[in-house]
RNA sequence: UCCUCAUUAGCUCAAUUGGCAGAGCGAGCGGCUGUUAACCGCUAGGUUCUUGGUUCGAGUCCAAGAUGAGGAGCCA
C-alpha cells in the first residue's frame, strides 16, 4: 500500500490515497464528521459523510478519540474550506482503520495553556500546530546554516564539550568529576579550539549544544541551547560583518521559501522577514550610546525612563538592545563595544584600547542579540595580560598562546544563537519554544 | 541574590464588603449535512498550594513556608 503524505496532497486531487497519523481534532455535525488528521508532513482535514459509509464505520469515526493513531484512504477534493496546513485540500473519507484508539483523558486540550503546565507536558506541546511550525523552521534554520557555510568554503571542525576551562572567567559553568583528572567543564563555547582550527583549514565552523549555568531567569536564556561558531583566516572586522550579513540573510531566505505555511500559521509579519537582505545598518558603540540617550530623554514614562539608563562603558541591557533595533527595520550591527565588558580575546580598537573591534547583530522587532563576534587579539604578550586580568589559569591556556607564535594572522569569528534566532523569525515571545525539550534553571523535565 | 506577580475542576479563569464553590473548554451521553476555538441540551468532575492564626463564618484577612512566572543582576 502507497502511503501519500499531507503535504503533497495537492498533487493528487481527484484521486484515491491512503494517509497515516493522528486525529488531532474531531468534531461532528450529524451526519457529516470532521478529522483534523497530522501525519508529521502536515494537517489535512478528512471528512466523513453518513451516507457514503458504512453506519458501524460512521459511528466509529464519529467517536473516534483525539490522538488515535488511524490509517484513512479516501479522495482528494480542492475546498477552500478545508483548515490544515498547508490548508485548501482535504480528504472525503472512504475507508478507516484504526491502529491505536488513544485513552479518552489526552491532557492537552485544545486551547491555551500557561507556560507551566505547557512545559510539563511538552512531549505533548509538540504535536500541536504552532509547536510544530517553531520547530519546522528550526530544523530549516539549522539546514540553511550548514548549506552557506559548506557552499562558502567552510569546514565543519566539531570541538570537544567537556573542556578544562573556562573560556571566560565570569560564567558560571556546569563542572563534572573527570576520572583523576580533577574537574571537566561543560562547553560554553567551541571558539577558543576554532582559533586552533582555522590554521589547518582556513575557514571553520563547529556547531553543537552550548552550556551555561548562569541563573538568567528570562525569556532569552536557556541553559542548554544550540550554537554555531563560524570562525576565518585572514578577515578583519568588516569582513566579519560582511560574513554574518550574507549569512543571515541566506537563512531568512530559505525559510520564506521553505516555510511560508508554517510562518502564516505563527501569524508572522513575513513582510519584515522579506526586508532582510542587501547590507544592515552599521553603527558603533559611540554611536548607539548618543542613540539611547536621545531616546531615553525623550521617554516620559518613568520606568522606561530608569531602564534606558546608559553610559559609556557599560552593557546593553535588554531595553536598550529593544529600542535601539526599533529605529532600523534591518537586523542592526553595533561594534566597538567598551573592552571591559566583552571577553578577553579581542584585538582592540586601533589607538583605543578601551574600546575592542567586537561585533553584535541586533535583530530587529525587539529581539536582541543573535550574534556576537570579534577580529581575535593577535599579540601574545597583551593576550597574556588579558587572561591574568580576567583571573584565568595561564595553564589551561598554554596552546591557546602558543597559536600566536606560529603563523598568527589576522582572524575573526562570531557565534549565532540557534534559539534566539528562531524566536526572531518565528516572532515567539519565548525562546523555550524553539527548542524541542528546553532546559532552564528550573526545569529538566520532560 | 534582589524586585514584582501568580497559585480555585484535567485546562483557562471568575467569585461584589468576609456570607451556599461558578463559567467556558476538555471528558461522557443525546441532537444537527460544511465544521474552522462549531453550535444546542443533559451528566460527571473540588484538600480553593501548604501550615498556623483572627472570626459565628475564610477562596477572600494576618503570619510563615512551598512552587512557578518574567524582570534586574549576570549573560563568547
Amino acid at each position: 500500500m502507497t502511503i501519500t503524505r499531507i503535504k503533497d496532497l495537492h498533487a493528487h486531487e481527484g484521486e484515491e490515497v491512503t494517509i497515516q497519523g493522528w486525529v488531532y481534532k474531531r468534531t461532528g455535525k450529524g451526519k457529516l464528521s470532521f478529522l483534523l488528521l497530522r501525519d508529521g508532513s502536515g494537517f489535512a482535514q478528512c471528512v466523513a459523510f453518513k451516507g457514503d459509509l458504512d453506519e458501524e464505520v460512521f459511528e466509529t469515526i464519529k467517536r473516534i478519540p483525539q490522538e488515535s493513531s488511524v490509517v484513512i484512504t479516501g479522495t482528494v477534493r480542492k475546498d477552500d474550506r478545508a483548515p490544515g496546513l498547508p490548508g485548501g485540500y482535504e480528504l472525503g473519507i472512504s475507508a478507516l482503520s484504526i491502529i491505536q484508539s488513544a485513552a479518552d483523558d489526552y491532557p492537552m486540550a485544545l486551547k491555551e495553556h500557561g507556560a507551566d503546565f505547557a512545559l510539563d507536558n511538552r512531549h505533548f506541546w509538540l504535536r500541536m500546530p504552532s509547536q510544530w511550525a517553531i520547530l519546522r523552521i528550526r530544523a530549516t534554520v539549522i539546514s540553511a546554516i550548514r548549506e552557506w557555510l559548506d557552499d562558502n568554503g567552510f569546514t565543519l571542525v566539531d570541538t570537544p564539550i567537556l573542556t578544562p576551562a573556562a573560556a571566560e572567567g565570569t560564567t558560571t559553568l556546569f563542572e563534572t568529576e573527570y576520572f583523576d583528572e580533577g574537574k571537566a567543564y561543560l562547553a560554553q563555547t567551541g571558539q577558543l579550539y576554532n582559533e586552533a582550527n582555522i590554521f589547518a583549514f582556513g575557514k571553520v565552523y563547529c556547531f553543537g549544544p552550548t552550556f551555561r549555568a548562569e541563573k538568567s531567569k528570562t525569556r532569552r536564556h536557556l541553559t542548554e541551547f544550540w550554537m554555531v561558531e563560524p570562525e576565518m583566516a585572514f578577515c578583519d572586522l568588516d569582513e566579519l560583518m560582511n560574513v554574518e550579513e550574507q549569512f543571515v540573510s541566506h537563512i531568512v531566505k530559505k525559510v520564506l521559501e521553505k516555510n511560508r505555511p508554517e510562518l502564516e500559521s505563527l501569524g508572522r509579519d513575513i513582510s519584515a522577514l522579506e526586508k532582510v537582505n542587501g547590507e544592515f545598518p552599521r553603527i558603533t558603540y559611540d554611536k548607539a550610546v548618543e542613540m539611547i540617550k536621545e531616546i531615553q530623554a525623550q521617554t516620559e514614562d518613568p520606568e522606561e525612563k530608569a531602564f534606558l539608563e546608559i553610559e559609556w562603558g557599560m552593557d546593553f541591557g535588554a531595553r536598550h538592545e529593544t529600542v535601539l533595533t526599533q529605529q532600523f527595520d534591518k537586523p542592526l550591527f553595533v561594534y566597538g563595544y567598551p573592552t571591559q565588558v566583552k571577553a578577553f580575546y579581542m584585538e582592540p580598537m586601533p589607538g583605543r584600547p578601551e574600546a575592542c573591534k567586537s561585533v553584535d547583530l541586533l535583530a530587529p522587532e525587539g529581539y536582541g542579540e543573535i550574534t556576537g563576534g570579534s577580529e581575535r587579539m593577535s599579540d601574545p604578550d597583551l593576550l597574556l595580560q588579558r587572561l591574568h586580568e580576567h583571573g584565568l589559569p595561564e595553564e589551561s591556556f598554554k596552546w591557546y598562546l602558543e597559536l600566536r607564535k606560529y603563523g598568527s594572522v589576522p582572524h575573526s569569528g562570531f557565534g549565532m544563537g540557534i534559539e534566539r534566532t528562531v524566536a526572531w523569525i518565528c516572532g515567539t515571545d519565548h525562546i523555550r519554544e524553539t527548542i524541542p525539550f528546553p532546559r532552564t534553571i528550573k526545569r529538566v523535565y520532560p
